[in-house]
DNA sequence: ACGCCCGGACGACACTTGTCTTAGGATACA
DNA sequence: TGTATCCTAAGACAAGTGTCGTCCGGGCGT
């Protein structure tokens, strides 16, 4: 068991994603972060407060996605869990749940539907030509599951 | 206001998706479709109840995603959004969410991470020649937003 | 020594999701 | 006519999310 099938829910991602920038944050740090970032968190468009974050670091804690380490006098938060590892949860659980678990299919649809500048579509060819030749290649990236790995 | 931006959980998912599959369906319809399908809906593997379903579309409902007409003695409900609505919303989410809403990230992340199978590789190829050429063409996918239209 | 402010611990509260139970009206069948 | 069926309506209830308010102990500036 690797990973708790905890879900992270967009609030959390949101100050998630400020730890994943600067490496590690406090309470007050992450909070300013967005401030400054025109993060818009509650519905009103009023700012989150101190407590929000607090608790969403929290839980994240207890998620096992964060940790935290007593440096000053205020704790301090770093991810524990790497971007990566959440974008393939979430890629994966859109396939299966919308593209009957072909990832081609939703390669296609992004390809149709919604437009990439030409040098990202270069880009896409050059990777394409590349697996032509090697079909099996792994890159480390599809490693069988090591629970997260942002800085070993 | 073309879509109140309600999101579709999993559950309610899963019966939508009998929906689009049949066209239209009862309460019990969607229910055998679902069982014969081997779904697993709670947590302990044991199939939803009668109930659970006539709650899940009336959900759906209430959020406007399907509508319901009394024929015979039952109500039948159909959708009234696709399935590309629906997933259009999902990946433009993502993208946003995780991929600094730039599709050609998660493009990228798809055909690195995710093996796709050779057919449908070569299909890309084929899709991403095509636009090289015509690079603003638009299959009427992309029409400016209709607030749905499965069968108007 | 005295307030003050910061940071943390608790817990509260409304809304959404996941799943059901049950009461009540029709229907259909013996 | 009674009873087994099927359907809808209503509501219940625990977890998970979104968002705080607040009380409390420690430092610090004066």
């Amino acid at each position: 068991m690797a990973k708790p099938p905890h879900s992270i829910p967009d609030s959390e991602l949101d100050v998630l994603k400020v730890l994943w920038d600067r490496g590690r944050a406090t309470v007050r740090e992450v909070l300013q972060t967005l401030r400054e970032a025109g993060h818009v968190g509650n519905k009103d468009g009023k700012p989150w407060s101190y407590a929000t974050v607090a608790t969403l670091l929290d839980r994240l804690e207890t998620k096992k996605v964060v940790e935290s380490d007593r440096a000053d006098q205020a704790f301090t938060y770093r991810p524990i869990v790497s971007v990566k590892d959440v974008q393939r949860r979430r890629v994966e659980s859109l396939v299966d749940k919308l593209y009957q678990g072909e990832p081609g299919l939703l390669v296609l649809h992004l390809l149709k539907s919604h437009p990439l500048d030409p040098h990202q579509a270069e880009e896409v060819r050059a990777l394409l030509e590349e697996m032509r030749e090697e079909p099996a290649s792994k890159p480390p990236e599809d490693a069988p599951r090591s629970p997260s790995d942002p800085s070993p």
